[in-house]
DNA sequence: TTGTAAGCGTTATCAA
DNA sequence: TTGATAACGCTTACAA
């Protein structure tokens, strides 16, 4: 590999003129600037970055730890990426443990984050590492960071208002007509760990109570799937006296597991219940009928942490508990 | 930071002592070794990585570039880095250009990648980045990597039989007692970028000559997305004489969007017409009714391929276009 | 406008 | 058993 040494020993300066030049740092004679960068060129040399953090004290890495990523995280992800990569970082992932109770994992995962001495860290949802465990450890070695979605206010985070977006959602159901709008779903938050169904719940009670109508909920065990809590649901829903004429269900997964029940049974959608899900997932217009849904705003999530990030960085102390404003995009369906 | 001259300073041994202690290289005093570990330990020293990187001139990351990873790319992922972290190493995750045809995102990418140098590198599935470039820079670099899934035998490429996996998922409709079966999805290959429409309809057409079978082809054209082209097959598929009483789709995506306009003309699924998709997606299980769909080996290509980077390091050749075998995992509803 | 040299934290050679 | 020391490639204070 080349390196500034090679470059030069070719042009006949010093390395650290040549430095000055791949720099523009002070000045360099025109026509040696030009030889310099011409050689560069010719030779491909490229900075070596482990040379440069172990000089400066400071990478330009960015160390994210997720789970497995679904779409809705990529698109945060993506967007985070994105956004810090114009600023000049690299975003490095990171996988965490298969399950937030393995400690000695847990500690694997923050100890090969620490090892690498990031400029910043994120911690994404669902990355299964305890978020106060990741905060104490971050705080420690004074490296900024930024956590998403966690239900968690007492830490720099960077969330969804699902409250409101479950409130303008069941207003939408009963501005088309529907009175007796069931929520179905879990029903408690998981500080930390990305189920909010409490503050869902809120927002549905929030809403109906607003216009005085009478509130059914459909609660579903929090070990329970997504997919079968959906799918179990149907037994409470039959048994309903009145009969819903439509379902906020928790996301869409749900809900498209909540349809096929629906129609196992013989309910037409949307004739005798509408069922407008959450999250806006690809599965929502595979779905017969196609799914309504509400939109995340996951790319705003994306780059509000990777602002945030930057902003710490830079010295600066965030507002707490950051949320970034509930964003309803696409409806569709029935 | 705490550094070995710390460690060493504390005590009162030189550095190469507390270093031998801490890698096992060489004799050390034992009591001092528990002292220089006790040390290590309470302090909470760590060795920084860039140090070592520079001084070794190997790092033990691997970098991987990826585009949007969808559920199938990330279990190949997650099996992938599972495989590597056993082996010591760690996992870097580069995002590909928005555009395959985008060369200077393309450049850029490569050599965020070069610039890390890696101990290996990997290109996934749908990073878009040509697979030709990408190789001929890690070539040049001298840089061990693998190809994931490309479409590409003349490259150090892991992926699936998917012709396989159709021949056996036709043979299945025909086991079952359908005569009348149809393939719809793409019919060409794109080399390089993870298409394999040709590939599919091969083991589609083999399946069905065997058995004498007379052989029909709802073709999707490139640019039509999956759904689209699922949905919109529908005005082909009842055209047909004598009408299929079951079709191969190319993905459960593109089977689930088939199935919904098999809905909205009140064609009854499997009476009618039985579907079949491929890929195991969760949409698969979220449809109605369930989606039959072939599972893809993915974690087994991610540990195939992190088995290969492993033997490439080692200084081992591959076998040239190496094939994980096809293994149909899974089959549901109808 | 240019060069010298120190130092970041490791690893590893060589000598004691 | 142990330690002095050079080196990896870069940045940067300081001198010329």
């Amino acid at each position: 590999m080349v390196s500034l040494k090679d470059i030069a020993a070719i042009t006949g300066v010093s390395i650290r003129t040549v430095n000055r030049a791949l720099r523009n740092d002070g000045y360099v004679r025109e026509d040696i600037r030009k030889q310099v960068l011409e050689i560069t060129q010719r030779l491909g040399y490229r900075p070596h970055l482990a040379a440069r953090t172990l000089k400066t004290g400071r990478s330009s890495e960015i160390s994210a730890i997720i789970g497995s990523l679904d779409e809705l995280h990529m698109e945060k992800m993506l967007a985070f990426e994105r956004t810090l990569r114009a600023a000049g970082y690299s975003v490095h992932i990171l996988f965490g443990p298969h399950d937030a109770s393995d400690d000695l994992e847990t500690d694997r995962v923050l100890r090969a984050l620490t090892d690498r001495r990031p400029a910043a860290a994120a911690l994404f949802p669902q990355a299964h590492v305890p978020v106060a465990r990741a905060v104490a450890q971050f705080d420690l070695l004074r490296i900024p960071y930024v956590v998403l979605d966690a239900m968690d206010e007492s830490t720099d985070n960077v969330g969804i208002d699902r409250q409101q977006g479950v409130y303008e959602s069941v207003n939408y159901l009963i501005s088309v007509g529907r009175r007796n709008v069931a929520y179905l779903g879990y029903t408690s938050d998981r500080p930390g760990d990305y189920v909010s169904g409490r503050t869902r719940l809120d927002g549905y009670e929030r809403a109906m109570r607003a216009r005085g109508l009478p509130q059914r909920v459909f609660a579903i065990e929090p070990h329970v799937s997504e997919s079968d809590g959906g799918r179990k649901a149907i037994d409470a829903f039959l048994a309903a006296v009145p009969r819903p004429d439509a379902v906020q269900v928790y996301t869409d997964v749900m809900a498209a597991a909540f349809m096929a029940s629906l129609h196992d049974h013989g309910i037409r959608i949307p004739e005798e219940v509408a069922v407008i899900g959450f999250d806006n997932r690809r599965v929502a217009e595979l779905c017969w009928p196609r799914l309504t849904t509400v939109s995340q705003a996951n790319q705003e999530v994306g780059v509000a942490a990777a602002d945030m990030l930057l902003g710490k960085m830079a010295g600066r102390t965030p507002p707490p508990g950051w949320v970034v404003a509930f964003v309803p995009r696409q409806a569709r369906g029935a």
